[in-house]
DNA sequence: CATACATACATGTATATACTTTTGCCCGAG
DNA sequence: CTCGGGCAAAAGTATATACATGTATGTATG
């Protein structure tokens, strides 16, 4: 029998931290079953409303899977909610029903331009990695995208072969992105984009620039331009749905 | 004593669709306060613990804003939200310090071609509300704004004057928006829009195709056409914040 | 051996009930 | 007229109980 600490917050909070909490020490395994609702009456004295109130909100703040007859489990991180999923290109693409490839244009270490390490919000100037990666659709180029990614998070990303692996998913399993910034803007292809997409110079592409933070340092800077005639973002939000 | 839609969604849910539905339908004014708790037990005919959760959930997604000792409210428009915001140009370009003005070219009622039908889910032809206008700011076009509106939800949109009242402002106090869909692509200007932003015609435009619900109804679809070298839309986003 | 059924267990929903906390307001004492 | 006490109303919390629904598993039967 566990006693919750005696504060003056409403006891679903208290369950909703001492579930949180246990997640966060790893007391309860990641791939495991949490304790059943029962269960959690039991260890906690409370009623079983009032637990499952705590695993509900728990579950449409995104921390918690459940499946009815199954049980309850911490959720893979997530990747979700409006804007984030566009970047993964990958997966999109192979959801659509088509081929994924991508070639790797470059990747190394570089000091950063002034600019750049104003983006990182850098003290002081540090090396960072920098790659260069062109997606296909079924052969087609559809995406170039270039990334600048901190080497205080993410250490090793210059060793990786990102024609397996995509970029996104590598970055995702590394780092928690606790904020993300996103800046969309139309603008005409320059010769090289061009050349990378195989459209003409000067046609229309959508860039979207993206800033993302673990905490308050920032993690990675993208810039990814889309040929404007083959592809689209799209989102769709429910302010009201909680999954 | 009401009677619920015999469907097969659980009760709360039907609570909350028939609270959206009456705020949407201006039903509950928006200074008023909602029904209480236990009036809306008598008058539904359910327990109280069933309307209280789905004005909770309500409450929790930002439609309803709640005072203990006092009573339920219609929350003031939300502005929040990814990418919901973007959509006040308005209010944008007034937050940057500079000047609004906004042109009507066209404000009338149409019958639907097929396709348009299609996209608002009509079972049957029936008109609609069309609206074009422009906005500037300080004097440079910046965004063509096309909208599509569903009579049964926002009747007199045809009687508005746009060039005073923002026809975002204007919709958002109508009806609360349950679900949004955004679709972000880079398109070449044809001549109408060229000469509407004054741009040149095949320049980069980004272009926002935007459909909003309310409950299971489409209530506007837009077509934001915004001037790639004068505009870029930004969003910032804290996964971990819950509002 | 395979299918159907029974069962146990998990989450999901709905209700009745009780108590708590906050707030607004009326009304009486000063 | 003002201050304050008390009361009522409203949302907030907590519990006990019941039934519904989905899933996994074991068992009996053909």
């Amino acid at each position: 029998m566990i006693t919750l600490p005696d504060t003056a917050s409403p006891l679903y909070e208290k369950v909703k931290d001492y579930i949180l909490t246990n997640i966060g020490k790893g007391q309860w395994s990641k791939d495991r079953k949490l304790p059943s609702e029962n269960e959690l009456v039991a260890s906690l004295g409370v009623s079983r409303m009032t637990v499952h109130r705590a695993l509900r909100e728990l579950t449409a703040a995104g921390f918690l899977t459940r499946l009815q007859g199954v049980g309850t489990f911490i959720a893979p991180p997530r990747p979700q909610s409006t804007l984030i999923e566009i970047n993964n290109i990958a997966a999109e693409i192979v959801e659509r029903g088509n081929r994924h490839r991508s070639e790797v244009l470059v990747l190394e270490t570089i000091m950063p331009t002034k600019e750049l390490a104003l983006s990182f919000e850098f003290p002081k100037r540090v090396s960072i990695y920098h790659s260069v990666v062109v997606n296909f659709e079924n052969d087609l180029p559809v995406q170039v995208e270039e990334r600048f990614v901190n080497p205080a998070l993410i250490p090793d990303y210059d060793k990786q072969d990102f024609s397996k692996t995509a970029t996104y998913d590598y970055l995702m399993q590394k780092t928690p992105v606790t904020e993300v910034e996103h800046i969309i803007s139309a603008i005409p292809a320059d010769a090289e984009t061009a050349r990378h997409l195989a459209i003409d110079v000067g046609a229309c592409c959508l860039f979207l620039h993206r800033r993302t933070w673990t905490g308050a340092v920032v993690a990675t800077i993208s810039k990814l331009t889309y040929a404007g005639s083959r592809y689209s973002l799209g989102s769709r939000y429910s302010p009201s749905k909680n999954s």
